[in-house]
RNA sequence: CGGGGCAUAGCGCAGUCUGGUAGCGCGUCUGGUUUGGGACCAGAAGGUCGCAGGUUCGAAUCCUGCUGCCCCGACCA
């Protein structure tokens, strides 16, 4: 548009100016043209991606998420327990919270953004700043302002709610962030599992009674299987303790792992009980309470909570004793920050109340690593379909080869048409390298596009998981991943 | 914060005890031959040995201090 003010003959020159500066894309567009605009961040051509895979793993990484994530070139350390992520990690990242955030805006809840610094004087109203400790990151300003990092936003969201809100006719409300928090770990460690900077979504609820509460409580609950089961995961609700967040009603959500760091106590049944479905009415607080009651009423503890007497009563053959790892946490806290720091609503009967607040915690980069360390093998990663950086690899055999490469580009395109994540391996290794780099970076479904199936006029579609391979002509490859 | 360990090329490691011109494998680059489970041959590039001091004719190696990272424990999304 503003190219019209340039003189005619400088026209020329600012085009061929802009070219240069954004002849990368251009190049990039000009090799995927054939796909429609949308399709292009979901293709790629592995030759022309960043994707440093490692082919052994870095000394200090001792747990497998760890290892493996070195390994796939999803992160990188900058610090202890900091970490920077990496394209192909980011692409997880990103799936997972999205899908975190498909299900809290589901459930009601509402995305805001709260900032990563935050005022001291915020927490010493509800007298947190001296509470909290050396995992707080204090930081001062070039005003000599106390200033913190981040390691969860209670007092940041009732001071924006009490801004604003006045009434219980706005109530009830729920509002949440995915951002990133800082809490300086003692002994971080684990890789993601214990970072220091992680990704967070909290959400906090208000409410104008306790009653109210539990429901706002209850859709949590209820969102939260939902998401770990759309993540490809078995969580168990397990009775917790409230920790220095405080309150009185909580659950942390734990996922079975064989290399978990937390011992687990359940009745089998929890195994395979059914997933809340997805038109579940949220506002229908006999449902909800159905449900949570359904899903709390057997046997589920951590080490922390077990009482080995109670466990006992559980039959024997339903006894399940696993290792685990907390992916989620929900509390119910009542009015401890809000009394504090007076956010309250009118009744409507005359006078205010503080309000009844409640906070949930899921953390994205934590369940990078935590669903890695309950699917994986030998080989490397096995990504649930719904969170894999690519759903589809295909795999060019014989690299310059004219019919395994007409054959690839056919696939490429064809799948990148269609909304497909895939991702073309493109480069000059070998065959064995190239299925040893798809098991490594998990993808779910790998074409093998070689010249001694082409013979025959067919591909091999492997699944990632099961290790099954069909051959198949690449048409009906196209249509059973594409379905 | 207590205990233990490590730091040498992009990654994994040897060399340190017993001081004497820094090595191996993988990866990278060049050329060629290859191509269905981490190919082969030939050649090449790449390191102030974590940092600072000290001892010595001479330090990756010995001494002192510091920093970073990992593991176990206590603590935690």
């Amino acid at each position: 548009m503003w190219l019209t003010a340039f003189p005619e003959g400088e026209q020329v020159r600012a085009a061929s100016f802009l070219a240069l500066v954004f002849w990368r894309p251009i190049r990039f567009h000009r090799a995927a043209r054939f796909l429609p605009a949308d399709s292009e961040i979901l293709a790629m051509r592995l030759s022309r991606y960043f994707m440093p895979i490692l082919k052994e793993p870095p000394r200090e990484a001792e747990i497998v998420s760890h290892r493996l994530m070195l390994r796939a070139g999803m992160m990188r350390q900058e610090a202890a327990g900091i970490y920077a992520f990496l394209p192909l990690g980011l692409r997880v990242l990103n799936k997972i919270s999205d899908i975190v955030r498909e299900e809290q805006n589901r459930s009601g809840a509402i995305e805001l953004l709260m900032p990563t610094m935050q005022p001291a004087d915020l927490w010493r109203e509800s007298g947190r700043y001296d509470a909290y400790g050396k995992e707080m990151l204090r930081i001062k300003d070039r005003h000599e302002r106390d200033m913190l990092f981040g390691p969860t936003n209670e007092e940041m969201i009732t001071e924006i709610f009490r801004a604003y809100v006045r009434s219980y006719k706005d109530l009830p409300l729920n509002l949440y962030h995915i951002q990133w928090k800082f809490r300086d770990e003692v002994r971080p460690r684990f890789g993601l599992m214990r970072g220091r900077e992680f990704l967070m979504k909290d959400a906090y609820s208000f409410d104008v009674d306790q009653a109210g509460a539990e429901h706002s409580y209850n859709k949590m609950f209820v969102a939260y299987l939902r998401t770990f089961a759309r993540l490809g995961l078995k969580s168990i609700p397990m009775r917790a303790d409230t920790g220095p967040i405080g309150g009185n009603l909580s659950h942390e959500f734990i996922i079975l792992a064989d290399t978990g760091e937390s011992e687990v106590f359940c009745h089998k049944d929890f195994l395979d009980r059914a997933t809340p479905p997805e038109d579940v009415n949220f506002d229908d607080r006999a449902a909800l309470k159905t449900i949570f009651d359904t899903w709390t009423s057997q046997y589920a503890a951590t080490s922390d909570m077990h009482d080995a007497a109670a466990f006992a009563q559980v039959p024997a053959d339903k006894q399940v004793s696993a290792r685990g790892i907390e992916v989620g946490h929900i509390f119910y806290f009542g009015t401890k920050y809000s009394e504090p720091m007076k956010a309250v609503v009118a009744t409507g009967q005359g006078g205010d109340v503080p309000v009844h607040m409640g906070s949930y915690g899921i953390g994205p980069s934590r369940l990078v690593a935590a669903i890695i360390e309950a699917s994986h093998d030998e080989a490397g990663i096995i990504w649930p379909e719904a969170v894999a950086p690519f759903k589809v690899g295909v795999l060019n055999l014989k690299q310059g080869d004219a019919a395994t490469g007409a054959a690839c580009e056919d696939l490429y395109r064809g799948l990148g048409a269609k909304g497909i994540d895939v991702l073309y391996d493109d480069t000059d290794k070998g065959a064995g390298a190239k299925f040893a780099t798809a098991d490594l970076i998990g993808l779910p479904y790998q074409v093998m596009v070689g010249p001694r199936g082409l013979a025959e006029g067919k591909v091999e579609v492997k699944n990632r998981k099961t290790g099954s391979k069909e051959l198949m002509s690449p048409a009906a490859a196209l249509d059973l991943l594409t379905r």
